[in-house]
DNA sequence: CGCGGCTTTGATGTTCATCAAGTAAAGTGG
DNA sequence: CCACTTTACTTGATGAACATCAAAGCCGCG
């Protein structure tokens, strides 16, 4: 596709289907890619909503900042994903922050821009409306589904998720820290480690400091099932 | 506005400022207004999403049913708010089932028609997907600040909504079951009771039935608040 | 090298779920 | 309309699950 520079950006595919080269062009010619490194932020919670942030490579993680200084992680975002979701159709500024746990690359468009082609192009609107709401209910359900675990059900779910989702391998090195984990699933650090320390007693899981291998997955898929 | 048979539908005020008398005559010659008494089903979890459903009146529980027998109460929607949220663009099947709490009434319209519509008019497309959003946002967010409390932060919480939200009063009564509570935030009901009681001891609240006085406002906002 | 953040383990106490048992309220069928 | 069944509500006792506090080792980084 030479009417877009940029030669990997899966945007046409996925949900660009129905706008014309033209149009493409439009977008691409104002759309600037910005490449992170780990622990920088992408975006800080507050600030105002100017673009459309898609994520081209890496991991990040969304998260609300509290008032007493704890994190709560909403959810965590891979190449392909939208990072803007949230608020950003419904407000003026983001009610959460955006971090890169790995190196990542974004590639942001005006939202100006997604605007006017939404309301030129309706399709685009519509096609723009699915995967909005996929990601929504995506961010839902995964809630509810943590929510109704205990903490060995759910340092086996995120386990899961991260052999699964991420890496689609039994061996992985954690891209997050246990204090990170624990603010996903809702629990304590100490305990998010006291539970993958008896993964280990229990051969579930073998431990070399980040990376995790996974040794036994039926025991680990039965206790993210019934606890 | 004589071009919609119906008097008091709002839906015409909030998100369709955009569409045309001709495109209103076309959704609302083929809505339905359907009535439901308290405890009816108005969407069974797994069933096919054919209509855009929308609360005109009542109140309404969405919830996921799980296996185990245990239900997981996403959200209230109250009048003016959509009834179908999750999925509706994303997927072929409702993910989730809505009861009705308080005798209702919805308007329904075609998905096929909103689709159509949002497909030909992209003002109306983007009204819809800043709708959406907000929707998705609140069921978001307000999951977080649920999770991030304790329990009798949590009961404080959703009497503050109700009082809030709902109606406006610090005396009002319980839409739902101690029960209901204790699957919205989480707990079970015997703590949802016990937690009652104890702000009734207090002085916090007083309770008759279903009837709950909230007395000390600001203690129960402390409450909410820090614990 | 030393500081700060991450990790780990242990001890302790609080919070909460579970079990049990009883009362009240509300729906059901004769 | 009343006996009957079911569902909602309430309280207490118990133990499990979990947070908190404390202390120490580890690791990366300036």
């Amino acid at each position: 596709m030479d009417v877009c520079n940029c030669n990997i950006c899966e945007l046409k595919d996925m949900f660009f289907e129905n706008v014309s080269k033209d149009e493409i062009k439009y977008l691409c010619s104002s759309k600037v890619e910005i490449p992170y490194k780990k622990g920088d932020f992408i975006i800080e919670q507050g600030s105002a909503i100017d673009d459309f942030m898609y994520l081209k490579s890496g991991l990040v993680k969304l998260y609300i900042h509290n008032d007493d200084e704890r994190e709560q992680i909403i959810s965590f975002a891979k190449p392909k994903d939208f990072v803007s979701i949230l608020s950003i159709f419904s407000g003026n500024n983001y009610t959460y922050s955006v971090k890169a746990v790995q190196d990542s690359v974004t590639c942001n468009i005006k939202m100006s821009e997604i605007r006017h082609l939404a309301e030129t192009n309706g399709k685009f609107g519509l096609s723009l409306l699915q995967r909005m709401s996929k990601v929504s209910d995506k961010i839902i359900l995964e809630s509810l589904e943590v929510r109704k675990r205990k903490l060995n059900g759910r340092v086996a779910y995120i386990l899961l998720f991260f052999k699964e989702h991420i890496f689609n391998s039994n061996e992985f090195e954690l891209p997050v820290s246990r204090k990170e984990i624990a603010e996903y699933i809702g629990m304590t650090t100490e305990n998010v480690i006291r539970t993958l320390t008896e993964f280990r007693k229990d051969k579930i899981i073998k431990i070399y400091g980040k990376v995790i291998e996974i040794c036994n997955l039926e025991r680990l898929e039965s206790i993210s099932k019934h606890g």
